[in-house]
DNA sequence: TAACTGACTCGGC
DNA sequence: AGCCGAGCCAGTT
């Protein structure tokens, strides 16, 4: 029986598509690539709303199929989102285990594995 | 119920 | 080059 915290949450995400959008493209970020907030909001048209696609990140970790939250990154590469994984370290981990490299709490060579939806991902 | 707060970004100074 | 304000909008206080 789920807990009312979990029922809470499912109930949001059915009402707010917006988020469920977020997760959908997330869960399309190939692996080993990385993306922003800022390109997943201004995918979805509403290029203004970088702040919510960090809030549905927030969301992510109730939600199944898994989102891969860790794929998403600030603009400059910076891995922002870090300290709301169960660890602060968890976000790198799971990234170079992709083999993506991370330094000093940034993606190294961002720009070569920035993989934009509004450009890559062809519906 | 109003005010504050962000896993953000952009533009202006 | 760095700081500040605005716009986004759901959740929290």
């Amino acid at each position: 029986m789920a807990s009312l915290k979990q029922q809470h949450l499912k109930d949001l995400v059915n009402r707010h598509s917006f988020f469920e959008d977020v997760w959908d493209v997330a869960r399309r970020i190939p692996k080993g690539r990385v993306t922003s907030y800022g390109a997943i909001a201004n995918y979805l048209g509403t290029k203004m709303s970088a702040r919510m696609v960090g809030w549905a990140m927030n969301a992510a970790g109730y939600v199944k199929p898994k989102v891969p939250a860790h794929r998403v990154v600030n603009r400059n590469g910076m891995l922002s989102g870090k300290m709301h994984f169960a660890t602060p370290d968890l976000m790198q981990q799971l990234l170079e285990k992709e083999k993506t490299e991370v330094k000093n709490d940034k993606v190294v060579r961002f720009n070569d594995i920035f993989w934009d939806p509004a450009t890559e991902l062809i519906l």
